[in-house]
DNA sequence: CTGAAAGCGCTTACAG
DNA sequence: CTGAAAGCGCTTACAG
């Protein structure tokens, strides 16, 4: 910017207001800046800029996998709205380490983002707690925050849950198995809590050895389904905890030698040309992010108010799969 | 860090030497400048370290949509590697908009990215080039730049496409309908370039009405589909040009009254499942990522070579449904 | 072992 | 309409 104020013969400030497009320059002087700039190849440093207005237009996202199916359109939301608000997105995975989750979130705030949209590994937050009174912005979706208070922005695992599993229920279930993620997940938990409270309201007992909660590496998923359906009193229908379990479970049920009932939360693309079609408790995961980074920028605009949580209604869609009536032992 | 120096009674470089873990500080005076940071609630910031040191430690990602599954694996491949390099990941959608993808780019340069990892939506790139001469790497991904030099890494789609079609043709099929994304992007136009060799290496004409290129919209897709499967001679098979067509083309088969061959560009999640096995070409958009990620980190650590092309090999994976046999009309 | 000065590339008041 | 000075929060030589 020096040297193109030097060629144009015209003060830093000059140059400065021609690259800005701020008013208060005569034609003629403009035009000489913009020669000088072109024939320098002169572009303007955002880092400095940002240095010296404080903002930095850009918010950080933390999110499990950016590769997810779940978390991928959710990524993609916040992407648009950021965009809308003309800021640009700096992203990672936290790969459910809550190491990781905590390491990548300090890295954004010291990059000084304006915003953070975190879906938490960890259960404890605190760490956030400087970077927050320092004015840092911050918002968690699809699972809440630990240890401090924070806008969250959530699906309600525990009532689509329940619907999912009154579902199974009304279609004559008795005995059904419920395999989730770990249960130090927020999701995970209250979607095995809405099973319970499914099962209790419908009268029905519940055997320990029909829940699973742990890692959804497909080993140990089909490893479990494969369990519950064995032995002289299986499970006749699955209740899955997310996606990656639904899509282990139906393998495991396409080969199994009776039918089983299943019900999925979270949808999967093509699952309603499986025979049968998978009924699945949807999400909306590009809602989700569209909400939490629409309450971000709230809060940016300077609105003040106390932290809430959000919770979004689920969908059920009946495809076959959860329709099944129980197969008879 | 100002008001660290001062409360800890020591000068500014001295905080900065504790901070940056620098050798050469007293026991004793760094202890009393780790209680003034945390007193004082300091957070380095990493803007004005990057505008000092030159190097911001973040590399950009422009491509299609976050959300594709195609692109999303390929987004967390190159996040892994940034990583692993210590950098950050500055990444968004494109929308297959050419001036939302320049317009995306230079907001990355502006903001000095190390290096930048583009999936072009558009044909002409010299708009990179004072970036490029300014020192920022760049390496294009999954299409090859427009009008200027530079590195690009690639999946073979030519091969892939005649592998996919000449399977086809070895299953006695010789009306094949092509449908493919909009002409002008790179991988579309291989791909029905593939599919024509194909055709002519097994000496079968083509009716111009079995081509089709353009969005892949379901509603589009969904009538041209239909349209090459109606009259009276339809066409036995069909050759899709990636992962969205795939989709579309799958459904309308599924209501199709005659059964119809498939192959697909792309693999597509559960397309094991589906009755028949969905057939594909896949390509492997991890691969992709991180063998770009890894050239451009090359290129950040010094290695100077001229713009290289990598294609990347497709693998057939045969499911069922382009083994069907042509239908008798 | 420690620190004062200069500078990274911009913008913000302020003055002409 | 235009510009000189100060400063954003750090690091880089350099000197004690």
């Amino acid at each position: 910017m020096k040297d193109v104020a030097a060629r144009a013969g015209v003060g830093l400030k000059t140059v400065s207001r021609v690259v800005n497009k701020e008013p208060g320059v005569t034609a003629d002087t403009e035009r000489r800046v913009q020669e000088a700039i072109t024939a320098l190849g002169f572009r303007r440093n955002d880092s400095a800029r940002i240095l010296r207005k404080g903002r930095t237009a850009s918010v950080g996202l933390v999110l499990e996998d950016l590769a997810d199916p779940f978390y991928a359109p959710l990524n993609r939301a916040v992407e648009e709205v950021a965009r809308a608000h003309g800021a640009l997105l700096i992203n990672g995975s936290s790969a459910e380490d809550p190491d990781r989750e905590r390491e990548l979130a300090l890295a954004l705030c010291a990059r000084r983002v304006d915003g953070l949209i975190v879906v938490p590994a960890g259960d404890d937050h605190r760490y956030l707690e400087p970077e927050i009174a320092a004015g840092i912005a911050t918002v968690f979706v699809d699972r809440p925050a630990g240890r401090i208070s924070a806008d969250a922005v959530l699906s309600d695992s525990f009532g689509g849950a329940h619907e999912g599993v009154a579902h199974l229920v009304a279609h004559g279930h008795r005995r059904i198995g419920f395999i989730g993620d770990r249960p130090r997940i927020h999701t995970a938990a209250e979607r095995l809590r809405g099973y319970r409270a499914a099962m209790a309201d419908a009268g029905l007992p519940v055997d320990e050895s029909w829940i699973s909660l742990g890692p959804t590496a497909p080993g140990r998923v089909r490893a479990e389904a494969r369990r519950m359906l064995a032995g002289d009193r299986p499970v006749t229908a699955l209740f899955t905890g997310n996606n990656r379990v639904t899509a282990t479970a139906v393998r495991v049920i396409a080969a199994h030698a009776r039918p089983v009932a299943l019900v999925g939360f979270d949808d999967l693309e093509l699952a309603d040309l499986l025979s049968p079609g998978v009924t699945v408790v949807a999400q909306d995961p590009a809602r989700l992010g569209r909400t939490a980074a629409e309450r971000l920028f709230r809060r940016l605009d300077g609105v003040v108010e106390p932290p809430r949580r959000v919770e979004l209604p689920t969908r059920l869609i009946a495809r076959g799969s959860g329709e099944l009536p129980p197969a008879r032992g």
